[in-house]
DNA sequence: TTGTAGGCGTTATCAT
DNA sequence: ATGATAACGCCTACAA
């Protein structure tokens, strides 16, 4: 080597100022800075001080691709969810995204299309993360899933429901419960020949069949020629289409209990069109309760969730046990509530 | 030292196979391995079959954390949208997650909720994961957002909108151009006293009063007293709400522009409850043309607007940026279409 | 309470 | 085309 070496040793990166330029400009080691970062109450209040005004005078901040590779931890929360387009997971995404508030952790959303595969999917490529946390909806994941989640070695929240078996956490409510509810509203609102439409099918959606059927089981008024099922996605434009098509082959129906509020919807303009009376000649339910089902002329019967709860509640969980602190419930039923409205007065006499 | 060193140096990890224990295997260095996952062409081809095993059979997935420290790149890709309720920004994503199919990249969301110091404090985290690329909401950055996304080494698409002076790429159309649209459609249908409602009044919503005012001034039959606008985030019960109170004010409106088609869909309820003939004594006109504007009794018009393909579109420029593509077109106005059904079929002679 | 030593798993640099 | 070495920035383990 000749000349002389210059004193720049060879460094990729861009220049921002890490942990070890703090250290030196405090007088103190790496390992010190990084605690008044994490556990200030490990440091004494002088050396902290010091330290925290070498920060700010850097304009430090730690980097958390480092970060995570050396505590083996991220500072990301995965969340699965099945769809951004159906508005109830919009609502649940809000409650989480108020949870999480000013917290350090980052949101990683995942969209499944209603696949568990690709939930699979997506779930290998969250862990390789480390994430702090998992949140997935459903309680169907496929084997596989189930086995990556009790590995993950983070805390994990089932949402949207509640089920036997919980891998870790869950936030949710009974499904079954409510579908039967809302039908056994209608039968007391005096219907009996009560019809289901059901978009989609997903596991939650069969679960509200299961209670429209055990509802009018129990009340011997079961009759599966009224159930009327689609794996296509919902839309207002299919409950309209639904309904139609039932009407042209059980005319004889004086209820309808739409799966979710956009096919109600949908219902509900189809009626418009035809003249049909809601409620007297046909009583109309969704489920979910949407903000516009109150507004809706006539308004619209539906079933309450607590969709923003959820959101919220479970990332609260999440983020509690990520931190330590004990998460003393750990499964979480939120139920639901009856919203009557004009939609299921009853049918004329 | 006494005894003897056990073979098992002191490891962190939880064991995961690492690219050293694929080198092993394969009798080949490390970087080999990680050329054959990044670059095959590099390699010879009887190299890369004997890794291609090697990582098969100990089943080795690269950690992003670490890959991420080393290359100064992660595969996340920063989304900002400024609200996750609101269904337009549902279908952008559902565009970005599908556009973004299996390639590796990660989206890591981030809602603004309307702010755009939020969305400063959001892009400060997101750019000190040194993202593949970022995809921001609107063009009305604060100047500490846009400097950060100049800065931030990596491809930046700012979406919903276009205008001047893009920071990276851009895709969108214009909102007064658009507002400016359905009005001259109203006029022409032969409304004379048109009204503007509308929520959140967001800068997109501010251009799309702005096309309102532009048409009705070009025609002579501006009106302030007839828009009316709140800051609360849009909902059908406050367009119910904002037509009662503006029908209360100017009772001889004969149409109504609805800033979006939830307020729309709100202002026609309160029309039908009170028996409001639409469009014969109110045209009624929304924004974006979600699905049920087309299903609603009377169906109503619209401005239809590519949102699922604005988020494709930019995930796609996004990703072929990062993979070093050229973009041809850096700044790509997808345009918008009116949507003309029955509320606004012209007032009764 | 504070510091030292070394590891986390991968990639960039430079040499062969 | 392939490899040795160091660097990426931080944290854990252990020592003082």
């Amino acid at each position: 080597m000749r000349i002389a070496d210059r004193g720049n040793r060879k460094r990729r990166g861009a220049g921002r100022p890490t942990i070890a330029d703090v250290a030196r400009l405090a007088g103190v080691s790496a390992i010190t800075v990084s605690r008044v970062l994490r556990n200030p109450g490990k440091v004494s209040a002088e050396l902290r001080t010091h330290v925290e005004a070498a920060i700010r005078s850097l304009g430090y901040v730690p980097d958390p691709n480092a970060r995570a590779l050396a505590s083996s931890r991220s500072d990301v929360i995965g969340v699965i969810v099945p769809s951004l387009t159906n508005s109830v997971f919009a609502d649940v995404l809000r409650g989480m995204y108020d949870s999480i508030g000013g917290s350090p952790y980052q949101i990683q959303l995942g969209n499944s299309r209603y696949s568990p595969i690709e939930e699979e999917r997506l779930l290998a490529i969250f862990t390789r993360q480390r994430p702090s946390a998992l949140i997935v909806t459903g309680i169907d994941q496929t084997p596989a899933s189930r086995t990556m989640l009790e590995q993950a070695g983070c805390p994990v929240v089932q949402i949207m429901e509640t089920g036997p078996d919980p891998v870790d956490m869950m936030v949710g409510f009974s499904h079954r419960d409510a579908g039967a509810a809302i039908v056994s509203h209608l039968l007391q609102s005096g219907y009996r020949k009560i019809a289901f439409i059901g978009a989609r099918m997903d596991p939650r959606s069969q679960r509200r069949l299961q209670g429209y059927r055990d509802s009018l089981d129990a009340a011997g008024l079961a009759d599966p020629s009224i159930v009327m099922t689609t794996p296509a996605p919902s839309s207002v434009s299919l409950g309209r289409d639904l309904l139609r098509d039932l009407l042209s082959r059980a005319p004889d129906i004086d209820a309808v209990f739409c799966n979710n509020d956009d096919l109600a919807l949908g219902a509900l303009f189809e009626c418009q069109r035809s003249a049909i009376d809601v409620p007297r000649r046909l009583g109309v339910a969704g489920f979910n309760d949407l903000e516009m089902m109150a507004v809706a002329s006539p308004s619209l019967s539906s079933v309450r969730t607590y969709r923003y709860d959820m959101g919220y509640r479970s990332m609260k969980m999440a983020v509690d046990a990520v931190q330590g602190q004990d998460v003393e419930t750990r499964v979480v039923d939120l139920g639901f509530e009856l919203a009557i409205r004009e939609s299921t007065a009853g049918p004329g006499k």
